[in-house]
DNA sequence: TTGCTCCTCACGTCACGTGAGGTGGC
DNA sequence: TTGCTCCTCACGTCACGTGAGGTGGC
């Protein structure tokens, strides 16, 4: 006859890789018990159990209340086993989307952090950018009430009400390279790079700038980047995003933030009096 | 001048989405604190604490200790922040993997159950199968010492040791049909359906059936497959599988467990004395 | 004075971890 | 008697949750 031979609970706890001590717990708290008991108190496991177990592992693994879980295996049948499987299955969809959205925003913050530490802040780049998603606040009103940051504070209603995930690195965009030259800490609006945006920074090639400091501080970055384009012949075409590369996640100290901005770049035709490749 | 302006508790909780208690146990514990507090006691946060907010939920997803994550964010650069991302993108990618073997398994699962409401145990059935990739445990040896379970526990070590999630359904290979009905409750070999095994159950033509009861007690079961075949002109072709549809997992009582044996069909070439369409 | 917001202190809980001290069969 | 395994009881911890009771500015 199959089965009849029962397992200690070390032989179970070795089996199962479930420590004897968790066994002891799930037992007491009703999550899962052995089929027998001895008449000294001893817990005695079938090896069929060790399926049973190993399925209750998946539960947990899922994050399910020990209380469900042993409440559900009192009363086990395929449908109510079909019913809770299904509901243990939409757990895990949240949880790997939830976790994807984390491996992308590190991966990001990885990227630009690597970036904020080879830049030079001094050197002014083209650089062929891929497309990239963006999610898109409303316009700034940059009302004069003292109440400077009620702007970014709306843009983060908004995101989140959008179910936009806000950990993704946030940056500011502006309309035109006039307007970040007029008011380089009054960005148009502001934007969160999170993929599920419906926007997008298009691909092309960029003029990419640095400028270190605190938010809005970006001393003379706009007019570097005008004259580096005059030199060079360029059209700054489009809106310039300025995303900062280190930040509050990796540094203290608001003065060493390093910002990043980056505007699309057309040829010129050459015209009269200038030979399409600047003045040095 | 931007970022002069100050949160209370209850707006930035509003603007993180994270509970003012939450935020008052993260300064107890050093997780994460206001920039200032007021000279009655009162926690002021900065706008740009959002984002350094947002990040510390990031870390807290991926089940960072708390400890960890205060003694990062006060010794915080550029480049331990680096470490610090890798380390936790680490996690992530173990805790993904975890997750999609959950995923699978509970799929697995439901499929079984799902067949397992609707099979008729009296019926057998010509089912063409995908390809099924399988984790093959060593040969049994059924040694009559009375650890009957002793094969069971073998494989359940072997799969353990060779990184296989013993939670995916486990059933028993017979070699041939011969072997399956000499003892049926004598599996040649044990295998795991988890995706991660180096074998694969083949894709093919299967003859199905059922039997309902405890482990082994496969009542029938094999003469019903041989005679159907014999009746039908087919012949059994490699080895039997049996995997439990209905088991511990979803139902308590073991009588009521349903078995499904499943073996590779080939039509044989007609022959005097048959005509390859049964005898019924 | 009345709300409202904020504070600390303290106790509860959930899922364990970690001994301490004792039993019982070979 | 000596190990070895198993038991219960009890206290610690980690990340919160939930009040209770009190302060302080408009």
């Amino acid at each position: 006859m199959v089965g009849t031979e029962l397992l200690s609970i070390k032989e179970f706890a070795e089996y199962t890789g479930v420590k004897q001590h968790i066994l002891r717990h799930y037992d007491d708290i009703g999550v899962f018990s052995p089929v027998e008991r001895g008449a000294n108190g001893y817990r005695y496991y079938s090896p069929q159990q060790i399926t049973a177990l190993n399925m209750v592992n998946v539960y947990l693994g899922v994050k399910a209340m020990h209380r469900e879980i042993g409440e559900f295996n009192q009363n086990r049948s395929p449908q109510s086993t079909l019913d809770f499987l299904r509901q243990q299955g939409r757990k895990i969809d949240a949880e790997l989307s939830r976790l994807h959205d984390a491996y992308a925003i590190l991966h990001l913050y990885e990227s630009l952090i690597s970036e904020g530490l080879t830049a030079d802040e001094d050197q002014l780049l083209l650089r062929e950018c891929p497309e990239l998603p963006l999610f898109l606040g409303p316009v700034n009103q940059f009302a004069t009430d003292g109440q400077f940051y009620s702007d970014f504070i709306d843009f983060c209603r908004t995101a989140r009400s959008g179910g936009i995930n806000l950990s993704y690195p946030i940056g500011g965009l502006y309309q035109d390279i006039d307007s970040f030259t007029a008011a380089p800490d009054q960005p148009t609006r502001f934007f969160s790079t999170s993929p599920h945006g419906s926007q997008t920074k298009p691909a092309g090639r960029y003029l990419v700038g640095y400028a270190r400091g605190y938010y809005g501080a970006l001393q003379g970055l706009p007019q570097r980047l005008s004259q580096y384009a005059a030199e060079q012949g360029l059209r700054l075409d489009g809106p310039v995003y300025v995303l900062y590369v280190l930040d509050e996640v990796s540094v203290a100290d608001p003065n060493q933030f390093l910002a990043q901005a980056s505007v699309r770049v057309q040829k010129l035709p050459k015209t009269a009096g200038t030979d399409g490749r600047g003045s040095r």
